[in-house]
DNA sequence: GTCGGTGCAAATGCTTTGCATTGAT
DNA sequence: ATCAATGCAAAGCATTTGCACCGAC
């Protein structure tokens, strides 16, 4: 049996910089080294992350890039839907992987940080039940679990 | 048949400015008219706020605060537990009132921006059945749900 | 009268932006 | 060769803090 985790590099990286490359293309945007770096910061963290973390990272990896630029690149990620901001109540703005997953739904371990993307029939089912008592329609919702051992 | 909304000041405001100078007593700090004004403005507006509004709808109703002291009595007033703030996406942090409620459900009409408190019994077993199924123990969680007309 | 509170202005810290240079296409 | 991207430093913005004066207890 293979595991399941130690080998992203061909299911999901591969994929991803395709995306990501795909969708600059599509708005006359451009793939350079650093976005590319950017972005495989992020999938090898694969957890919470903060801009300056990835600068930080990726200076350890031998890596320069500028703040502004790793600013720059969370942006266009954002928009092509491969990471996420995750409403955490501090001032820094924290991120996810959510490309591929359904990113609404998550399990937070608050001791190591480690982002589980999960998911329950049933929640569909509270959340239209509690929109309907309100006279609404649901149309979207995020469930944040934070959990430790 | 009396109006429903327009006599918070006996039923919620009343107990509420109770609570909070009673703790502020309790802490050793100090009940201030600027203090008040706050929690009233907050009371009044019954909707999520961001700090600056509050400062704008007392200057409207002829009451100069700093944003210094806003800013010092939402700390406060999260402190005692009458306020929370709540997990949006945005830069600005956004509060509201808490106290009596379980502010960890929230309803949000993306119409009108309003937000409601919300609960449901079912939500707290799913949680902990999906920490249970990753080998972890939930401890707290959020929800928002967006709904619309 | 004593401390804690207030307003102001300056400081802080994350994020964004202007601009000259660099580099992907 | 072109035009977008980068790095740097400066600017922005919400929030916090230092300090002199003020006022609740």
């Amino acid at each position: 049996m293979p595991p399941e985790h130690d080998v992203p590099s061909i299911e999901i990286l591969a994929p991803l910089c395709a995306v990501f490359r795909q969708r600059l293309k599509a708005e006359g945007h451009k793939y350079t080294p650093e976005r590319a770096r950017v972005l495989d910061a992020i999938i090898e963290r694969d957890r919470v992350f903060q801009a300056d973390q990835l600068v930080d990272d990726l200076k350890d990896s031998g890596f320069r890039v500028s703040k502004a630029t790793v600013y720059r690149t969370i942006k266009l990620l954002q928009d092509a839907g491969i990471i996420q901001r995750v409403p955490f109540n501090q001032d820094q703005a924290h991120y996810i992987l959510a490309y591929g997953r359904a990113p609404n739904d998550l399990l937070i371990n608050t001791d190591t940080g480690e982002v589980i993307a999960v998911s329950d029939p049933e929640l569909e089912a509270i959340r239209d039940r509690l929109a309907k008592a309100h006279g609404l329609r649901a149309h979207s919702h995020r469930l944040q679990i934070f959990a430790a051992k």
